[in-house]
DNA sequence: CGGAATCTGTTGACTAAGCAACACCGGAGC
DNA sequence: GCTCCGGTGTTGCTTAGTCAACAGATTCCG
């Protein structure tokens, strides 16, 4: 059997453990104090005490670093807030779009000055998990509509707002659980027809 | 020739370092919440993530940890206050006298129930150190008893004062600089015979 | 008492991290 | 143009740390 993902999480070397917990954290201190670009992997393994040939043997380079962040990241939102392991529901969804208007807001507010580079892999990773989560929410009963286009289709749509919801600067943005209410109708009408007839 | 003392503080593996950090760490965790004796050293690696044989590999016993924990922590609260490198005035002196005062008693209260084996460790470290402290701060001129022996005799005066004032349990203990006030006089008419004629 | 359980030190084989040196690139400055 | 400099990946060899297993020692409890 090849290692199994269940134990890849937990029961690995504790130096691997250590090395990696180390680089994410030194890579979070210097995000927000010099931006992505002007952050170099040397800072990143001086900061955090490992060589710098050991970095390269956990991350290919500093942007699968940043995307590999961005990944634990927004999982540890999605987990706080028990929204994985859990089915679809009004309630749910908007717990879950607040969850990504904020995380959106904070992550670009570690990255000064906001960075194409950044901004795209923010994107990716969330709209990928996203979609996945809305999949697993609608997956279990037979609907009109297969569950991974309309989980597609959710994940833009809310990806989408958000984005022009966060880049209303200053003027008139309003809270991330305003915000909410107000586009839940739109996004729940569509994963409607993916729940049970 | 054999590595430089200045070198070995400084530019060690920085492995090494990192373990010794964890493994002190740990311990100066696990000893107010255990108390020394029930402190086991798996319980220290374990805290510290890291293999039991790693701490040997650093340690031949918990005891040398506590001894190695002793020596660091006073060398630091000597440092912390300038008292190296500078030289004998009775404003030193009675500045030493607080730092040890203040030592023993929170090092005491740092290992419920207090131990035997604990306080002969602190007891050991504390003098030693002090004798050299003094013994460097007397030895830059001659005079009518040669630095070393004085420097003896006071260490052990003033550990055995600091030992009393410190069981003065609750009643009428004073802090730290009343007290040396009180013994100044008595450890610096014994230093001044080491001072020059 | 006796044995079950737990902690201690120690060993040898394996793996991750360190280090120094390399070639390479891209920009800054003369 | 040119070199110089700082960052990037990569390599092979060394060293620290991990793991599992071992034989004592100690404690605990029926």
């Amino acid at each position: 059997m090849s290692p199994n993902p269940r134990e890849v999480e937990e029961k690995l070397d504790p130096r691997v453990k250590r090395t990696r917990s180390l680089i994410l954290q030194a890579f979070m201190e210097l995000l927000p104090e010099k931006g992505f670009q002007s952050v170099s992997v040397q800072d990143i393994t001086e900061k955090a005490g490992i060589n710098r040939a050991t970095f390269y043997a956990h991350f290919p380079d500093k942007y699968a670093l940043l995307d590999h962040s961005i990944q634990q990241g927004f999982r540890a939102e999605i987990e706080k807030r028990m929204l994985d392991a859990c089915h679809y529901s009004d309630e749910n969804l908007k717990t879950l779009i607040i969850t990504v208007s904020e995380f959106v807001s904070t992550a670009n507010s570690h990255c000064k000055p906001s960075n194409p580079q950044f901004e795209s892999l923010v994107e990716a990773q969330v709209k990928n998990q996203l979609q996945g989560l809305l999949q697993v929410w609608l997956e279990q009963d037979d609907a009109q509509i297969d569950a991974k286009t309309a989980a597609t289709a959710a994940s833009w749509a809310i990806y989408g707002l958000v984005l022009q919801w966060n880049h209303d600067k200053n003027k008139k943005k309003p809270p991330a659980d305003k915000f909410a209410d107000q586009v839940l109708p739109l996004i729940a009408s569509n994963l409607r027809l993916a729940q049970p007839a």
